[in-house]
DNA sequence: GGTTGACTCAAACATACGTTTGAACGCTAG
DNA sequence: CTAGCGTTCAAACGTATGTTTGAGTCAACC
């Protein structure tokens, strides 16, 4: 491990970020302007090098969640609202930040987490102890509704976040630009709306 | 072209589709017990018989959705539950068909989609018309609700059924099997109390 | 019986991949 | 000056991929 700043690793984690459809390390190496024997050099291997790079971007990410969901108990805001926008806002952000290539990072992040590699589960666990946080945030606004349904609804939500996160150009797409997911706050406010009605639905399936 | 009945044709088929992590034509032919060749010769080449297999898989799918449609029609049935059902329905047991090894189509599936190949629009074309359908469904019985507000919400609610079907797994190595997917009425009333209440949220968000 | 056509097969082909190597560079400290 | 260290580099290694080739098999048909 090195002690010394390179801009080179800085330079490959840039490039491996942004790298659509181009996950090779030539490619990568390449927009990098670095040699090929760099990567192996700075991180050690592949797959070193995109578990820093999610470091590098989910660590932060984590971290807001879990801050807004302490802003909103430390302000006594104990809503549904208040908590699903401290859970979904921060990712939902993430794709927008355009300056540091938040798209691609997305759409890389959509492509692990559905690719059945070890990598999979190195996504999975970076996410894990937010959404025990938050399902038990969660839990104790909606006292009455059942745990199951709870983690149920929980888990819903988090696809439909997903979904956006990882195909939201889709949308764009489809509706012809008529819905246009570039507008987080706009963005946000319909995920909201949709997911805290969905949490507060009276549940027709098994009372258990 | 082949006239010829041919089984080496479906063995393939079947194999691609099992085909968990091994989407390799040597891993798919060793198991499917043909030979290397076969494939290009079948299906002229590699990305032909993943088309091939989304066809076999997709289009019973959708025309099951649009009959379901239909038949809600049909019968005067103009509920909200009985098209999201009709549209959820289908593609949820199509997870769950064990025999056939849906679990593993529907991660291929998945992993399709948020992969930036061509591929990616093949199986979104295949959805196209059904989303327009159901689209335009929706609409006519959420008449009050904004044209921009309901795609946006039908987004959302294909965004929590794709993640479902993709990393549905996931629900159940996560909650210890608290929840399990693999009941699809339990799951499909789950996703229909959500996404309906969530399409009758009244928005907060901006009024057009 | 010979020919045609669908099919199978082993072998090779051309790329692409992640990784390793060993020599070179540039700098700073002794 | 030189010895050491962090870094870069071109080249190779080994393996994997999709595709192509050409010989081979077998049954059906004239």
């Amino acid at each position: 491990m090195s002690t010394t700043t390179c801009d080179t690793r800085g330079r490959l984690l840039d490039a491996a970020e942004r790298g659509i459809d181009a996950t090779s390390l030539r490619h990568i190496t390449a927009e990098a302007n670095a040699n090929l024997a760099s990567v192996n050099y700075h991180f050690g291997s592949k797959e070193e090098l995109i578990r820093k790079l999610f470091a590098r971007r989910i660590d932060p990410i984590n971290r807001e969640c879990l801050d807004q969901l302490a802003a909103c108990q430390a302000r006594g805001d104990t809503s549904l609202e208040c908590i699903l926008r401290a859970f979904l806002g921060p990712a939902l952000r993430l794709r927008l930040d355009a300056d540091h290539g938040g798209e691609h990072f997305t759409c890389l992040l959509g492509r692990l987490y559905s690719e059945p590699t070890e990598l999979r589960m190195v996504v999975i666990d970076e996410f894990k102890e937010v959404l025990a946080r938050f399902n038990s945030a969660l839990q104790r606004v909606l006292p009455d509704l059942a745990h199951e349904h709870l983690t149920w609804r929980f888990f819903v939500t988090v696809g439909s976040m997903a979904h956006l996160m990882s195909a939201g150009d889709l949308l764009n797409t489809l509706t012809q630009g008529r819905c246009d997911p570039s507008d987080v706050e706009a963005t946000l406010q319909h995920l909201i709306d949709f997911s805290a009605a969905g949490f507060r639905a009276t549940s027709r399936g098994d009372t258990p």
